[in-house]
DNA sequence: GTGAAAGCGCTAACAG
DNA sequence: CTGTTAGCGCTTTCAC
């Protein structure tokens, strides 16, 4: 590979006359004369900045982390293409980990920070425990930003408005004319499920109707075999509910799977609305009614929240709400069959 | 950051005393006593080794990219679970990459080796035309091994035993007793598409039936979308198929629910099998019967073979054969209503 | 056994 | 306007 100084010697200049004119630094004054042979001298070359050497004079690599618990999400790819743009337009790198390996959570973004691989992260921890060793890496004041999760008093986040996901699922149910409403939720330690849980009952609140026993919640988690779970929890109670708000859409295709096993028609028997949205929730049967949450927006958020965290030192919360959730109606949900209470 | 200087100065020993113990040189003849400070001051300094010191000096960075079509599809969970077990054995790295973005592929390619910032790379071209630039890549000699694709006369690849994954599912197809069956294929200029169309029609030509008429395999690709409307295509023939093999899962995902709103009753009317299998197959209606691929293996083995180029520029093609693909039975597939020509 | 020193490719003062 | 120079943190001869 071409180096400066091949470039330099290549048009009879010095290495910081190249340095200058092709880092396109604003205080460049060069002669037009000079700056065309440089730049021939580096087409010809095929000169490309070295990654190694730029980053160790600079001590910054212009590249931030980006690590979720689970990549190959399909709710991931909106995220990681708002990422990518942020990032680009700030000519910045996105370097991808995950954080679904035991060890790999703290430790991976320890090393990355640490080794100087990355300038900042954006992390989203899962569901599960916050890996080991987070919190001395948060408090140690790297520029990391957590999406979709909160982590004690730590400052630099940016969250989906989940209360409003929910809320929306919730209305739309009710707007259907169902009483008897579940929420089949994640975790417990989880905090978009609180978040989740929030919405749910401040729609059931505002709507007149009172808050459901707590049978009718389950936190069994965002997965599709959670959401088969949650199915049997919920429809074998002895007064199951008529519609469900699913936390998540990957378990709202196990809970709809798993209708079909037992033989529970949706929306015949009982209605399902998913916060979030995919395109797998096209493709199911029926097609599923869900509320789409802006992960673009959110990637883009979080990106430039570490890259202004990076570069000024400010910190920041955000709640993205623009676009705010947006219910896509499909084939999952409709009145229930009868009402709860017959009214007439 | 602690550097190395500050280790040295903390145990009081010089800067390369220090960086033969840390990085555990062979020949690191050193005295117990001065191992045992050098570890000490490491520690309470929390030395990290600065990757671009290190990458700088060595002129390499154990890094290799990995970039495929696209991250969030199922199948590529296992291939980088692989990918990243087999770099850890190695103590690389993986950067992850994708190649669905327009300018993205060859530009990024020679981005990431032209910089610098990776020793090689493991890439999947997409089914879409070859990013421009790739070819000239590939010719300069870096270290690229290119999976489940190949490209002109570049050496360097690991295959997925396509042939056989569609001549299993096929061959499911002929014990259920289908004779009339179709192949939902990849776009025509897809290398895989090719491969699994070989094997679809040995499994047909083996078992002494008739190779199909071209009108019974769709080359439209690997999407949801694509899925549709091969079932369209399929099913308005004047004598549609009683069976069909899905080259890809998603594709399957997307007939299946066609084939709901078309009326089409699965797997009464219409057996379908898919190549690949990921938990959305668990998820379907009916369940999927689907060919399980070496995903895992095919990440292990890429990896295996960027850093065998790397490290000894050995350079080798490889048929993932261990384990072999594997037929999953769920309820997409069953015997065929009637037969095409009665028997009896 | 241990240390001094050179240099990887780059940027940024500082001179001219 | 342009060149010289001093390191960034690390590895690696080569001396002692």
């Amino acid at each position: 590979m071409a180096t400066l100084a091949d470039v330099a010697a290549q048009a009879g200049v010095s290495v910081s006359a190249v340095s200058r004119v092709l880092s396109k630094h604003p205080s460049a004054r060069v002669s037009e004369a000079t700056r065309r042979r440089i730049f021939d001298a580096a087409r010809d070359l095929q000169y490309r900045p070295n990654f190694a050497g730029r980053a160790l004079k600079s001590a910054r690599t212009r590249v931030v982390g980006l690590v979720v618990p689970d990549l190959t999400n399909a709710l991931f790819a909106e995220l990681l293409r708002g990422a990518e743009d942020e990032a680009r337009e700030c000519d910045y790198m996105v370097l991808l980990g995950r954080s679904d390996n035991l060890s790999a959570g703290g430790e991976v973004i320890g090393r990355l920070i640490g080794e100087g691989r990355v300038d900042g992260m954006v992390v989203q921890v899962g569901d599960g425990v916050p890996p080991a060793g987070l919190g001395e890496i948060l408090a140690s004041g790297a520029p990391i930003v957590l999406i979709n999760s909160v982590y004690e008093g730590h400052v630099g986040s940016v969250l989906l408005d989940d209360v409003e996901g929910a809320r929306r699922a919730t209305e739309h149910l009710i707007q259907c004319g169902h009483v008897r409403i579940a929420l089949a939720n994640g975790l417990r330690r989880s905090y978009t499920a609180r978040q989740r849980g929030i919405g749910f009952r401040s729609a059931l609140t505002e709507a007149g109707l009172a808050p459901p026993g707590r049978a009718y919640e389950t936190r069994l988690g965002y997965t599709a075999t959670d959401g088969r779970a949650a199915l049997r929890r919920l429809m074998d109670l002895s007064v199951p509910p008529t519609g469900v708000v699913m936390a998540n859409v990957n378990a709202a295709i196990g809970l709809l799977a798993e209708a079909r096993v037992a033989g529970i028609r949706v929306p015949r028997d009982l209605s399902v609305v998913s916060v979030h949205d995919s395109w797998t929730a096209e493709n199911t049967w029926p097609p599923l009614t869900a509320v789409r949450m802006p992960f673009y927006a959110m990637g883009r958020a979080a990106v430039r929240a570490v890259i202004a965290r990076i570069e000024t030192g400010v910190t920041t919360d955000e709640l993205i709400s623009d676009p705010s959730p947006h219910l896509v109606v499909r084939e999952s949900t409709a009145r229930p069959r009868r009402q709860a209470e017959p009214g007439g």
